[in-house]
DNA sequence: ATATTGTAGATTGGATACAATTATGCAAAC
DNA sequence: GTTTGCATAATTGTATCCAATCTACAATAT
């Protein structure tokens, strides 16, 4: 038998194609708040953007219709979708519904370098002075604390809330300028996972989501937006 | 002035493309179960099916995958996604999380006629002696007990969860002849609305999901599925 | 001045055609 | 019999072109 040969091999993913691209690039700008409300997007616009013809752009945009960040209308295109206050406070329901339960899940299991891994993104948030970048840390210190769950579904499920309200957390981060009871509600979390209380991380988080939801519901009436 | 014609106006809603069709069409045939697990969908042969270009049914396709309902791989196709048994579980995991707060909301919120409408798809689940309809029958059951919960994101969210999992309650309402315990625990259910007790409604909603969810997979356990 | 109609441009949905990549069948070599 | 190499077919990804429809504005009628 000859020697057992071991190619590394590389996870090249799927192999993106030219609307995979596009997707994730308007799912970015959407999200991030880059584009208003409402702004139509035209498929030969962005067509021109990438270089590319209007049948990736197109297919691109179906995607994003049905993971609800863009409305679009026949002969009329696509605009940005746009959430009402009722919708957002719904959501963050949903959200402190479904999260507790992953947290709860998630601690037995929690790896110690998941937990570094959060208490870095906590810190890193604490002490980040570009707003732009709050939102990312902020995802990705919740996401660090959901990951070792094993449960993808749900993951998958709080992503597209996360995705749906990303642009009003962001732009509430902004106003607020950090909103500094949210960083201590991560430390508190932080702590109860590190303490493997699953109740306790729970309900903080429960906590955390109801607060988080209120305060930027409040603040979007207060701004008129 | 003329005498106020008033013409008659039909809701045609957002008028339907070719790709909305073939979407529609697909899904169908995958949540019944009407297309083998595995199986793949030539964006050729589809195309024929409906005497359209490539065009739409790739973009339906896109769709499809973006519900999870298939998978595609670059250059190879697109094929029927079929759920692991820990993926199924999880599903119902959280189902039985997300339906019993949304019947809690909606029993106070409940209207006559849509008691009306349980009872009546509860009524015609135990009635109906062909199989192929037991899945709709339970399907609608549900969806009128959560209809006037007024929450369309968690409506939306269930859906979702139903879309994937359908084709395995199909199959296993059909194996084991319609499950009679399902009956009655539906009855129990919209008793509960019936009586406005929503906590009751809601824990015998959770009870319900967690046995059929306990009882599906140990069938597709028992029959090596 | 106001309402209606007509027309040109803009925009999307889809068909056809072609390029890129993968799967398949078959002959040759081991 | 099994494996390897290559030519061919099958299949997907994208570009280009056309048809259907909407929008905006000018022309006309009331």
């Amino acid at each position: 038998m000859a020697t057992a040969l071991k190619l590394k091999a590389f996870d090249l993913g799927k192999q993106a194609s030219a609307g995979d691209v596009i997707y994730d690039a308007l799912r970015d700008a959407i999200i991030r708040g880059e584009i208003e409300e409402g702004e139509p997007l035209r498929q030969d616009t962005i067509a021109q953007m990438f270089n590319v013809s209007r049948i990736p752009v197109r297919e691109a945009m179906q995607r994003l219709e049905a993971q609800g960040l863009v409305l679009s209308e026949r002969y009329k295109g696509v605009v940005v979708a746009s959430l009402s206050h009722d919708q957002i406070t719904e959501i963050f329901q949903f959200r402190a519904l479904v999260e507790p339960t992953v947290i709860e899940l998630a601690v037995p299991l929690m790896s110690e370098e998941s937990l570094k891994a959060a208490q870095h993104y906590c810190d890193a948030f604490a002490a980040e002075t570009d707003p732009l970048r709050w939102g990312d840390l902020n995802r990705d210190f919740h996401t660090a604390l959901y990951k070792d769950s094993d449960k993808k579904f749900f993951l998958t499920m709080i992503d597209k809330t996360n995705d749906l309200v990303e642009r009003y957390v962001r732009l509430v981060l902004y106003l607020t300028q950090g909103m500094r009871s949210a960083i201590e509600e991560h430390q508190a979390i932080l702590d109860a996972c590190k303490a493997r209380k699953p109740e306790l991380a729970a309900e903080l988080t429960r906590q955390h989501i109801d607060q988080a939801g209120k305060a930027l519901v409040g603040y979007l009436r207060d701004h008129h937006r």
